[in-house]
DNA sequence: GATCAAATCACCCATATGGGTAATGGACGG
DNA sequence: CCGTCCATTACCCATATGGGTGATTTGATC
């Protein structure tokens, strides 16, 4: 089924400690070759271009750029390679600035060495790989925020001014009159503090209310 | 450090010998312990609320109400419980809808035994545990979509859009003349392809363009 | 049976918005 | 040097929007 492929994987580290034991654990392990290894993000947007390695493990504490930004330059020049955070940080930020850069894999530092090879391998069959603490974190960004006590009626309302209908096209769909619209969305408004449908639909959207 | 406690799950799945399987699966593991095995959404809500497991493994395809719903409702009423889904499905549908629910878990059904066992316990200790081409789903949905090539100008202007400026107020703070803030904003719709601040809210929600 | 929230509808009014059209100057690349 | 894109500004006009006030009906709750 599978052809066991060699995996080539660079690392963008500056201790040079961790560095060293990863690559070492990379090239010691079958079926991965080290692609690179680099302790700043300059360094590596050069040479990870050229060598074009399959996965990177890539610090976000760097002198100079950091790893975040560094992942968020490579993967417009390489689409298809994967990149896997493996870092101390565990906060919001750096989390969500790093999904959003293009980082397919999120591993917190204590990770073991097999925790991390599993990580290549997942990350290399399409998969994506998070810690669980760090998980937890994206998963909850998922959840509703709180409910701002918006009446059924109210909802459905609000759903048709997320999608930019007026008065009168929310009337004909509702079977109500362009009056009763316009009360419910008054209702809305104070109840979403608000006083316009942009922030109203900013706030919908945000809070996954729609 | 950690109490070794003993963590009791609930199990809701319709077919019986994948719910067997599992129930046996929890009751002969140590540190673990059956909180309740149901077939259907129903029985799991009246159940569920009486036994107050730690974990819940949740089936989304079950007759009458779906695990989802299940998940919603329960959460409502027990916040601190964990709910893994443990699913065929691998839609984005059904993922982000359980995310959305509650869920803080969503392992595939091709999961060994290990894997749920790991799961449950990750949860229990306030982490979150994605199959990896789940996960892969998930992390994509923060990854910025197309860029429809706005101007740094008229993201200035479209970031002060989606937080309920009006012409006035964003010709102020930038200043420049109201007349300009609307050609850019004219601007702005005509390369989000929209026609109201609502949608271009929307859409600069949607594809975190701000 | 009284109370209350929700849903419904109406009217007035000042301002905001969207669409159309046109023009100017600067920057940048061919 | 010319074309193009960008930022800037102006004006007209029909319609949409937000705010204020008030009213009726219905169903649930007490």
């Amino acid at each position: 089924m599978e052809l066991p492929r060699i995996i080539s994987v660079a690392v963008v580290e500056d201790d040079h400690l961790a560095r060293e034991a990863i690559a070492a654990l990379i090239e010691g392990t079958e079926g991965f070759i080290l692609g690179g290894a680099f302790d700043n993000a300059e360094d590596a947007l050069r040479g990870i271009v050229d060598s074009e390695p399959d996965v990177v493990l890539m610090d976000i504490q760097l002198v100079g750029m950091d790893g975040i930004e560094c992942v968020r330059r490579l993967k417009e020049v390489l689409p298809h390679t994967d990149f896997i955070m493996l870092t101390v940080l565990d906060d919001e930020e750096s989390v969500f600035r790093s999904l959003s850069a293009g980082a397919t894999g999120y591993l917190q530092k204590d990770a073991s060495p097999e925790d991390v090879l599993h990580a290549i391998k997942e990350v290399h069959e399409g998969g994506s790989v998070i810690s669980p603490g760090i998980a937890r974190l994206v998963v909850g960004s998922f959840r509703p925020r709180s409910e701002p006590g918006l009446t059924d009626r109210e909802n459905e309302v609000l759903a048709r001014l997320c999608d930019g209908e007026n008065y009168r096209s929310i009337a004909e769909r509702l079977f109500i009159s362009a009056n009763t619209v316009k009360a419910h969305i008054k209702s809305i408004y104070a109840k979403l503090h608000v006083n316009t449908r942009a922030e109203a639909v900013k706030l919908a959207m945000r809070d996954r209310l729609v």
